[in-house]
RNA sequence: CGCGGGGUAGAGCAGUGGAAGCUCGUUAGGCUCAUAACCUAAAGGUCGUCGGUUCGAGUCCGACCCCCGCAACCA
């Protein structure tokens, strides 16, 4: 019997801009639930999935405007959202990148799959171009029937590109979901979904070469290249062998797709069609997360000044710091604002006050009564009863990719521990030292148990944490931090 | 009437018909093993507004007000 395999994949970041907090928030969650499938099911049996988006015409122009070569720009992107995940402690098994020779030649196959269903067809696209620009623009860029870049009076013009028959899945696709309502989370979004693709029409997936040499050449066409969705999407059936591997396809894919707010066409709908078109599985679990927003409850922009540079909160906090509020504050599916006073408190309140403080209680005192710890076959039957009954709500909620709320749970057991060390009191005279060993053995699987399901989220700290308990070594894992 | 989410204690949130809750913050007391940490208790809300259904509504229905996100390439 095959073993249980679990894939993960994010999105993959545009790089014509700096790495940003929402990024953190994807890279970052995605590794919290990668790290808790690992610890369950082995991690030969877990396989995650980050990487970039290198084509399209705004890398190209970006390139141009700071004057250096495509590939050293995306090189240099590229290398910039590797370093970003290192910040924030999250360990991919593939970083995948766009512009790879691989990846050319598997969307190329993928786009004759899609043909040879027949779904793939030319067309004549009229619409506003502005020269200026290089591209087409939309009524609603315009401002007083102007590009806003170039003040010009944009022209009509046709362009022949590609087109998918996305609307022929339209039908298949609804069936799909309604007989699948679990497969988007938050719930919410299942209406949301249902809309989109109720309404979606053919788009095009090309552009014509000569005006964007920067994309991967249309199969035997070579006036045509790939519109940057359509290569880009693929991506994730390619990294596990689609096209050059069947069997590691199989073994892995349908994946758990995890994307920010505004991909919900892209994931739900765009690809699920383009699956289709390609003979494959559906996306196993689409993840739709929340976007962070400033401390004003707005999306952040310069113009409000109320951006928030990740770069800025990992010096001051530290990545993991900054990562724990983002998994634990943060809310995991709706749109919350990002408030240090609030990561400062909560820091304080559950990872100094409450887990490491109790960590020390209780290292502190078996070593002071030189009692034994860390043995779990004589732990209290009904304490570890309890114990393992939050564990399970814990593990429940990792299951179901609920994230704050987990943490949430984790804070309710540590609590409960110092609940319980306050109530039964084993630094009193008159405990004798066989009752205050049972209550610090006890305390030691509680906080063995709070580590470990800890792990996912702050992965340093929970080593840290779980060698200083082995080792019965007071240390100050989390300082307080001022307010 | 573009689509969607939301308005519950100072802040952040849970709660979808039956005695208003959680965390942080605040105040008071206790403890003293511990990172001025921990424990207990208290104060604090006419659940956006108005109307309706019901024995009973934060919870269902209607209208309105306000906030936020999205609307073919910013997670």
């Amino acid at each position: 019997m095959r073993k249980e395999k679990f894939y993960l994949t994010t999105t993959l970041p545009y790089v014509n801009a700096e790495p940003h907090i929402g990024h953190a928030l994807e890279f970052v969650q995605a590794d919290a639930i990668v790290r808790y499938q690992k610890n369950k099911l082995g991690k030969e049996n877990v396989f995650f999935n980050v990487g970039t988006d290198e084509h399209g015409l705004k890398i190209y122009q970006k390139a141009k405007e700071e004057g250096v070569s495509i590939q050293d720009f995306i090189d240099k992107y590229a290398q910039r959202f590797k370093d970003y995940c290192k910040l924030f402690f999250v360990e991919y098994d593939n970083f995948y990148r766009t512009s790879s020779e691989e990846h050319s030649i598997a969307a190329q196959k993928f786009w004759n799959a899609c043909a040879e269903k027949g779904d793939i067809y030319k067309k004549k696209y009229g619409g506003l171009y502005c020269v200026g620009c290089e591209r087409f623009l939309t009524e609603k860029e315009l401002v007083d029937g102007k590009c806003p870049d170039h003040g010009t009076v944009p022209e009509y013009k046709e362009e022949e590109n590609y087109f998918f028959r996305l609307s022929k899945y339209r039908e298949p696709l609804l069936k799909w979901l309604d007989s699948n309502k679990g497969i988007i989370k938050p719930a919410t979004c299942y209406d949301e979904l249902r809309k989109i693709i109720s309404e979606i029409e053919d788009i095009s997936i090309s552009r014509v070469k000569e005006n964007l040499p920067w994309g991967i050449d249309v199969p035997d066409d070579p006036t045509q290249v790939f519109y940057v969705w359509f290569d880009a999407l693929t991506n994730y059936v390619n990294v596990v062998g689609y096209s050059t591997d069947e069997d590691r396809l199989k073994e892995w894919w349908p994946a758990v797709q995890l994307f920010g707010p505004d991909n919900l066409r892209f994931q739900g709908a765009i690809w699920q069609g383009m699956l289709e078109s390609a003979g494959l599985p559906h996306t196993k679990m689409l993840l739709r997360h929340g976007m962070v927003l400033g401390e004003d409850g707005r999306k952040m922009s310069k113009s409000l000044g109320n951006v928030v540079s990740p770069f800025v909160q990992e010096e001051k906090y530290g990545g993991e710091v900054v990562r724990f509020y983002l998994l634990a504050g943060i809310s995991t599916f709706a749109d919350s604002s990002y408030k240090e006073s609030d990561l400062v408190n909560m820091y304080n309140a559950r990872l100094a006050n409450n887990y490491g403080n109790l960590l020390n209680r209780v290292i502190h005192l078996a070593n002071a009564k030189e009692v034994e710890i860390n043995n779990e076959s004589t732990v209290e039957t009904s304490f570890k009863e309890r114990v393992d009954s939050y564990k399970k709500t814990i593990t429940d909620l990792y299951d179901a990719y609920e994230l704050s709320s987990a943490c949430e749970q984790i804070d309710a057991l540590a609590d409960y521990g110092n609940k319980y060390i306050t109530e039964k009191e084993p630094w009193s005279k008159d405990k004798t030292l066989e009752e205050c060993g049972e209550i610090l053995n006890n305390l030691s699987y509680l906080l063995k148990t709070v580590t470990e399901l800890y792990s996912p989220i702050i992965p340093v700290s929970a080593d840290k944490a779980r060698n200083a308990l082995e080792k019965r070594e007071k240390i100050i894992l989390f300082p307080t931090l001022d307010k």
